[in-house]
DNA sequence: CTAAGGACCTGTCGGC
DNA sequence: TGCCGACAGGTCCTTA
């Protein structure tokens, strides 16, 4: 569920309250995410201050001094921060202990989620190959412009390869690609130089648009039960199928693409 | 190198 | 009401 807009929410949320808080150490009960998750590994942050939280993709980077923490949410995890400890539900697979006893818990129901130790994040095997950031200034429409030469896959598909840009999801490629009245399926190497200026520029949009949305109506991230809920970030076509396109009236049609479903308007989408 | 499909896991929803 | 299959916001890995 979380897309890159609420990771960043989740980020900057959290941020407040965890820097300068000294790690005790871990709680595990179950280390089984979608790599195991490595107690000893985790153990040499035992004493350490948290200096900052970072973000490369969708991916939570928790800094200090020793090492990083590398979290990913995967499908349906999240984070929420207690200020006591508190009998964990079922999912809730591991906590962050703070010296004081506050905690921060970690829930994910299907469990794609992941978390590891790192000395160096920038050359961690999970970040090393990721593309470019999709707010960053270096992506740009040149830059997409030559990732997609010469490719034959459709343009939805580039813009979810993590090896070209880190963190678009199925939902805003979907909306992005509308905004940039590109079909999803066009052959990313038959986009023309103008359109792919439009894109970058609609990515961009509707990232920041879904995080500034987030930051201010979501969320409280202390106790809480957790639910991540979902971004008031108006939709156009993600999720619509059957509904007018709130631009020129047609319906908007659900196919797929990848084996993701995938949402455009055949009036406005080329 | 590119592209396609499988794998991992649980919860929810629609149809019969 | 109960059961069963399809599907869900991710992404790495294997195979062709």
């Amino acid at each position: 569920m979380p897309e890159l807009p609420e990771v960043e929410t989740t980020r900057r949320g959290l941020e407040p309250l965890l820097i300068g808080k000294e790690i005790a150490g871990f709680e595990i009960r179950q280390p089984s995410l979608r790599w195991p998750v490595e107690e000893t590994l985790l153990a040499r942050l035992e004493g350490q201050r948290i200096n900052a939280l970072g973000r490369r993709g969708k991916y939570l980077l928790i800094l200090a001094d020793a090492g990083s923490l590398l979290l990913h949410l995967g499908m349906s995890g999240s984070l929420r921060f207690l200020e006591a400890p508190r009998p964990p539900a079922t999912h809730d697979h591991l906590d962050l202990v703070f010296a004081g006893g506050a905690r921060l818990r970690f829930t994910d129901p299907r469990r794609f989620g992941s978390l590891h130790f790192t000395d160096s994040p920038e050359n961690h095997w999970l970040l090393r190959h990721l593309g470019r950031e999709p707010l960053g200034e270096a992506f740009s429409s040149e830059y997409l412009r030559r990732c997609a030469r010469g490719r034959r896959v459709p343009i939805k598909q580039l813009l979810m390869n993590s090896r070209v840009v880190a963190g678009i999801g199925n939902i805003y490629a979907s909306e992005a690609l509308y905004r940039a009245g590109i079909h999803p399926r066009r052959a990313s190497g038959s986009v023309s130089p103008a359109r792919f200026g439009r894109l970058v520029e609609s990515i961009k949009l509707v990232l920041r648009e879904a995080i500034e949305v987030g930051g201010t109506t979501l969320r409280d991230f202390v106790d809480g039960d957790g639910r991540p809920g979902y971004f008031q970030l108006a939709l156009r076509v993600y999720g619509r199928a059957g509904e007018p396109c709130r631009s020129c009236g047609r319906p908007i049609r659900q196919i797929v693409l990848g084996q993701r479903a995938t949402y455009y308007c055949p009036g406005c989408q080329r």
